[in-house]
DNA sequence: CTATATCGATACAGATCAGTATCGTATAAA
DNA sequence: TTTATACGATACTGATCTGTATCGATATAG
């Protein structure tokens, strides 16, 4: 196995057990031993946990905007679809039974100094998907992009942190039917 | 002081810590340096700091809906602005020194087992939360008032996310705005 | 005054935490 | 074959973690 490789199976690891068992439960021990990796090795590629943590954010932001991307291309040309079908790809990662939540909010929340890299990833990732949904209100042809933008950040916002506690039971449909309702108004 | 000041006072810290440092990051003997009293004592009302951890949750659901039904009484009679009220108390909650995010969601973040005691205390607060939304739209004469209520849900839970990590500002008020074009439609 | 209960202070146990130091090994390019 | 590089295994450091054990002080009720 390349050098590559190996870090990369770090980050795959350590995003895993991160989702499952949050940020300081998950001990770098933990990270080796189901990984099968040196702790040396894990340090010679990360000076750190939290730069670990740091580049597993970075990862599933680019992982989840990608998926997220193609969900909509999938779904055609219809603008307005497009920016509905967000909300599909939100179901299909409740559905998976590796979600607990938002990773950025779990984040945010064990690390919530406004400083911390952590937390600055954190906002990054927001930042970046609200900015998606407004390159897609626009091309829906909506003048108030920004705005439409943040009322479907809200409306995912919202759906995470529901499937989150209460079950996914639906809850991305939900979302869906409500934005529809909301930019029909 | 009595026992049960003494009881209450650990609770008032702990929550505090928990709040601002996450639930693993606060470790017991934090708590005890804050409050300045002794562990013994501490363990002495509290079996675990899991338990520590479900008392403080407990507390917090009962007085944030004490203070959500405070902020709605004193909004008036117009039902459908009661409803919308519930708004003005994310905004309060927001602009507060110590918001840092839903103290549920978090929790629920960190001890995501089902099972988990602490799990289930969010699943119980945010049931409740509902509750109270169905409660309102029904008095606002929403034939389906669970819906409804489902739907602010959505934009509570999406503003208090989206206000942990990207800032308060005015948060609330455009998740007001949404909820009010949203019960219109 | 005496009995009971609660308290603080301290030390401790045993585990786990992040991170480092050491050393022998395997691989691959030169 | 030599050299450079990355690796695994292990042991370790010093801090911190939850939780307990011990003991003397204090306060209150009968």
């Amino acid at each position: 196995m390349k050098r590559d490789q190996k870090r990369a199976q770090l980050v795959e690891i350590a995003m895993k057990l991160f989702d499952r068992y949050g940020y300081h439960a998950t001990g770098v021990d933990r990270i080796i031993a189901e990984s099968g990796i040196a702790k040396t090795t894990l340090y010679r590629h990360f000076p750190s946990k939290e730069d670990l943590i740091v580049t597993c954010l970075a990862k599933r932001d680019e992982r989840f905007r990608d998926e997220m991307r193609e969900c909509v291309e999938a779904t055609g040309h219809d603008p307005r679809e497009r920016l509905l079908a967000t909300f599909d790809y939100l179901q299909t990662w409740f559905d998976s039974p590796a979600f607990h939540g938002c990773p950025f909010v779990c984040a945010a929340g064990e690390y919530c100094e406004q400083n911390h890299p952590v937390f600055q990833q954190a906002i990054l990732h927001k930042r970046l998907v609200i900015a998606y949904f407004e390159e897609l209100a626009h091309a829906a042809g909506f003048t108030d992009a920004k705005n439409v933008a943040r009322e479907i950040n809200l409306l995912h916002e919202g759906a995470v942190a529901a499937a989150q506690v209460l079950g996914h039971e639906g809850v991305a449909a939900h979302a869906k039917q409500t934005a529809r309702r909301l930019l029909a108004a």
